[in-house]
DNA sequence: ACTGATATTGCATACGAATGCAAAAATGCT
DNA sequence: AGCATTTTTGCATTCGTATGCAATATCAGT
């Protein structure tokens, strides 16, 4: 009955006992750059071997005030981009030595409880990835004086840091494109419309259109969700006056929508129809789809993200900080293309107009 | 530059201090249960307010020796299964005052850093919901202490406790299925070989088969991997006796090779060929899909999950509990019909030979 | 008002590891 | 060998909270 158990109760004290030593030679031979002696670490490393010892995290984090933990607060992961920045943090945390506390579910107004919990776990950092969320709940923690970033979004008063990327220029560019393919009524479909990644995404689209000439844009809400988009896409394709070309805020919507459009409305995309998303995400790449869109670059936002976060764990500043990337509007099937205009690079198809 | 500003180093005995009382009434004031007065409870509390304090949850679970954290070990976001599984799993921890960490990525051969940190952690229990894992690592955590629950997988030897489906049974559905809808050259597109649940539901689709005379089964791997499952699919349907029906041993996996069969092999589905799926989930349900598949009941699994757990961590009994739900198999249009066994529950069409 | 029972409170200690400090050991140098 | 210097070691204390125990306060009943 206890032959090999180790019921993990082991402690630094009992190693020591059995190794001969202090406790404070155990602790200094897991302790990374403590002063110990080749011999001593030998006799513990054994000792700890046999009673299958492991430091308590815990126990070290109450003493060093640092819990290595970090916070992702992320609430739709029915998006595959989300599942696909949980993948990509979850490894580079782990390759920082850092673990990953997960907080998913809407929690609009009542953003308490959440903050509560972040707090009594004394997390070292944390990654706000939910574009619902109460932007107060970024400022509560920021006060707190734990280093927080916004992931895929902003607020107006910047005293939080956060990873974006170009929203404005990547809408602007989708009009642009639209705009060079021929089309000519336009139609948007939103996300959660106070988001700030929705609102500058439109923002840019709207640039590029009005400047054109194109005021009017038929504007219907999908709230980032799939079912929400279906109902504005079948909104938007009834009208008499159907838009040819559709910018769908991200291609999560798109998908939904392009699916609307063909098994219910029968339009052929891209010759009927138009459609640009936004993210190239998994399913955005599926031959079912092929949507033209405009590429977040993942993997670099998530590195910004947790670079962000080491700095201003280790240094103890958290002096709020932006950084901005940029994506390509990534050429696929889903929409008319212009006649010039698009280059290929790396055997991706991009849209760079003007720089032919 | 301290108006507002709470650095949340407060203590307990700050706390205490403040409010008039000794450092034993403010934390009974924040243990549910606890012998306290209402009056002090008020000035504690009062004092606790103006000085932004939350109990320390490092501090506590070092001498509750609970830290009211379940580590979920989930190899394999790009299945949007599992994404689904971690919200709700998220849903009730919460709902039951615990707090999810996450650890992710494929840990093959190397499974130790996850156990290690498992431990350090002194997590209250363990979900494994990663199909590649080595099975040792559940016994190790089981041999630790922690209670620990398979999810969507068995073992062998049942010393570890688990929820899964009767794969089997939705193997053999699937087998009968295809078999009603008179197709002839059945094919499989496998997932992780070594998975139980690969194999279970490969074994009740050959059941069905060889029953029916049918014991030829052209088999390739996909390994649960989109790029695999394409390849497999290639394979497969160059064939000269290219199989008319394909069972694909996830969803995740069928879409991939449905969009193969329809793209590079022009073929019509399911006219020239059926498709069936396992999972049900969410793109299985879209239009351009529209994928006949075992749905597997993701609430209930989950639900199981936890209440495993709970049980276990209350009881302080670690005994291994197997919990097998099962699903239905969806009727959709990826696959021929049979002319008999389709009802319709709530919406959904269902295939229940027999039961007509 | 007095007694006995009950409800609250504070004291002191424990949880497991990290760390400043001083003592002890090892090392280098002449 | 003798001394100075560096490295290693152990002691004692600390982190923030929970809790057994004894002391104190509260209350009900007569």
């Amino acid at each position: 009955m206890d032959s090999g158990v180790k019921k993990s109760g082991v402690t630094s004290s009992q190693v020591a006992r059995r190794a001969g030593v202090s406790q404070s030679a155990v602790s200094r031979t897991f302790t990374p750059g403590a002063s110990i002696s080749p011999k001593t670490r030998e006799k513990v490393m054994a000792a700890a071997q046999e009673l299958g010892y492991r430091p308590n995290a815990i126990a070290r984090s109450l003493i060093t005030n640092r819990s290595r933990i970090i916070a992702v607060v992320m609430a739709y992961l029915e998006n595959l981009f989300y599942p696909d920045v949980l993948e990509e943090l979850g490894r580079l945390l782990v390759k920082e030595n850092y673990r990953l506390l997960l907080f998913t579910g809407h929690m609009d107004r009542d953003s308490d409880p959440v903050f509560d919990q972040l707090m009594q776990y004394r997390v070292d950092g944390i990654i706000l990835a939910s574009t619902t969320l109460s932007s107060q709940l970024s400022e509560e923690c920021a006060t707190a004086g734990i280093p927080v970033v916004l992931f895929n979004r902003t607020t107006e008063r910047d005293a939080v840091s956060s990873v974006t990327t170009r929203n404005r220029e990547g809408g602007r560019r989708i009009g642009e494109f639209l705009l060079a393919g021929g089309h000519r009524r336009f139609g948007y479909i939103s996300g959660v419309e106070s988001s700030s990644t929705n609102r500058d995404r439109f923002a840019g689209y709207q640039d590029a259109l009005t400047e054109a000439g194109h005021a009017e844009i038929l504007l219907e809400v999908g709230n980032y969700d799939r079912a929400e988009a279906e109902a504005a896409a079948r909104k938007l394709l009834s009208r008499d006056d159907r838009p040819d070309a559709i910018f769908v805020a991200n291609d999560h919507m798109a998908v939904a929508v392009m699916d609307v459009a063909r098994y219910e409305f029968g339009l052929s995309i891209p010759d009927d129809l138009s459609i640009v998303g936004y993210d190239d995400v998994g399913p955005a790449r599926w031959s079912s789809y092929g949507i033209t869109t405009v590429s977040q670059p993942l993997t670099r936002m998530v590195e910004a993200t947790v670079n962000i976060l080491m700095g201003q764990i280790s240094s103890g500043e958290i002096e709020a900080e932006h950084r901005i990337l940029s994506g390509d509007l990534i050429v696929r099937s889903s929409a008319r293309l212009p006649k010039t205009g698009i280059v290929e690079i790396d055997g991706r198809r991009i849209y760079k107009p003007g720089k032919v």
